[in-house]
RNA sequence: UCCGCAGUAGCUCAAUGGUAGAGCGUUCGGCUGUUAACCGAAGGGUUGGGGGUUCGAGUCCCUCCUGCGGAGCCA
């Protein structure tokens, strides 16, 4: 193996032997997600200290660069004097390139370590405030920018992106238009929500809430659309299932009615959840998820049970709940957790949901709504309904809801010019990753948090 | 906005109204296979701010600030 050095040395051989840095065997830049591809041979790490642990002649540097972590061994007699000095001097996150070969061995955490040949010091790291014990939360989300370094914030944000990427796949393949909405809106969406609001070369501007309104229309220009991006809420909520900013997807589909787009919110979910499974193993073996709660959500169908049901069902159960009540957490959970799987809530009192849902033809007083509810307490993770087609009953709508006619002159066009059924639904990106990853709060699914009270880093 | 809890070393937390403590991190020393390594030593404090009760306050009272959990609202 060309990694097996020639060289001899004074000090003796131990393992592979004293490897001369940067001459004899070849070298290459490694990341450590590869190194099992790599054994036998020297390689190049660029990265930083994760932790270290010393035993007298022997040093152990936990490396990570991004991709992953790999232990790496420094023999006092197997390296020059300035390496094992180097790495005596290292702490916890200083950036460091070390030159070694690759070895299996059982001994070391993911069974490949590196016997280090060489280390170059980039630069080192004064006390790092994140030490390897517990700390409060308070603290860890002042140093966010710090605390994604850490090896479960580094699983989390894997599986966000394997979410994200599995929803644009998803669509993609089905032939649906990335239309995304706009974050300045003229005015609210939906009314009721607070919104923040923002100065727009005098006029008054507030950021989206959802891009639903905006993809209406580009519906009717594609068919099958959705968009993707932050959304924000002014409520001055403070619940672990809550954000100030948060991301959201919504597709929109032409001429898709309220029973299709049940199938297509169960289909897209169950998918995306046995993507993660599949494809995030390691990850959410490191986050000691218990992956056997996610299994149920991989197969449908998903119980749907109508409004009107689940009213009786959580009256049996002892919950104080009267009809055209909204549900509140403990009652989701109630409801969720009967079968394990997400359910679908169905057909909504029209009174407790937002104005452009279409009326059930069989009870006008309800809306053609549903909300999915993610088992184990992680709440809706989605919310849609048929949309309303009609010019004169959503212009009667926004009568009834006490909506500035003006501001949705653009939104009636669409049933003005060529109406047509359509329905949709928003699914909650940070709910969804807190689900998958069994977090006990929402914080941890985004990389910056924006909360009451917390606008830092 | 409302209800509840908390604020002590860099971090996580102890401390009947009576001398301010531990673990981790840091520094120094020891250990040739560690897995949040371990062992020994050292350094580290205006107990969130202000006011009050008391011989004496981290501890009791008032007030303000900050954070956490929950409710409402929602994804």
């Amino acid at each position: 193996m060309r990694g097996q050095a020639q060289s001899s040395g004074s000090r003796g051989l131990v393992g592979w032997g004293r490897i001369p840095p940067f001459e004899g065997a070849a070298m290459v830049d490694a990341e450590i997600r590869e190194l099992a591809a790599h054994v036998g041979e020297v390689v190049r790490i660029q990265g930083w200290l994760y932790n270290k642990r010393s035993s007298g002649k022997l040093l152990f540097l936990v490396l990570r660069d991004g991709s992953g972590y790999v232990q790496a061994v420094v023999f006092r007699a197997g390296v020059e004097e300035r390496v094992w000095a180097a790495a005596e001097a290292l702490t916890q996150e200083s950036s460091l390139r070390v030159t070694g070969t690759v070895k299996e061995d059982r001994r070391s955490p993911g069974g490949v370590e590196i016997e280090v040949a060489d280390i170059e010091t980039v630069a080192l790291c004064p006390d790092y405030p994140i030490s390897p014990k517990e700390h409060g939360v308070d603290f860890l989300l002042n140093n966010r920018h710090l605390w994604l370094r850490s090896k479960r914030q580094h699983a989390i944000m894997r599986v966000r992106n394997e979410l994200v990427f599995g929803i644009r796949e998803f669509f993609y393949t089905r032939h649906y238009v990335n239309i995304d909405s706009p974050i300045l809106t003229p005015a609210a969406c939906e009314g009721t929500s607070t919104l923040f609001e923002t100065d727009y070369f005098g006029e008054k501007a507030y950021l989206s809430q959802s891009g639903q309104l905006y993809l209406e229309p580009a519906a009717a220009a594609h068919g099958k659309v959705y968009c993707f991006g932050p959304t924000f809420r002014a409520e001055k909520s403070k619940t672990r299932r809550h954000l100030m900013e948060f991301w959201m997807v919504e597709p929109e589909v032409a001429w898709m009615r309220f029973d299709a787009l049940l199938d297509l919110a169960e289909e897209f979910v169950s998918e995306l959840v046995a993507r993660i499974l599949d494809r995030c193993q390691q990850e959410l073996a490191w986050l000691e998820r218990d992956t056997s709660k996610l299994e149920p959500a991989t197969s449908r169908p998903y119980p749907r049970i109508d409004y009107g049901d689940a009213v009786a069902r959580l009256q049996h159960k002892g919950f104080p709940t009267q009809f055209g009540d909204d549900f509140g957490g403990d009652e989701e959970t109630a409801l969720a957790d009967e079968s394990g799987k997400p359910v679908m809530i169905t057909r909504y009192p029209a009174a407790i949901k937002a104005f452009y849902m279409e009326p059930d033809p069989v009870d006008p007083s309800r809306a053609l709504a549903v909300d999915m509810i993610a088992p184990e307490g992680y709440g809706e993770i989605i919310g849609g309904s048929e949309r309303i087609g009609s010019y004169e009953k959503l212009e009667e709508r926004i009568r009834e809801h006490g909506l500035p006619r003006q501001a949705f002159e653009w939104y009636l066009d669409i049933r003005k010019y060529g109406g047509f059924p359509h329905s949709g639904f928003g699914m909650g990106i940070e709910r969804v990753v807190s689900w998958l990853c069994g977090l006990s709060h929402l914080r941890e699914a985004i990389p910056y948090p924006r909360m009451l009270n917390r606008l830092y880093p």
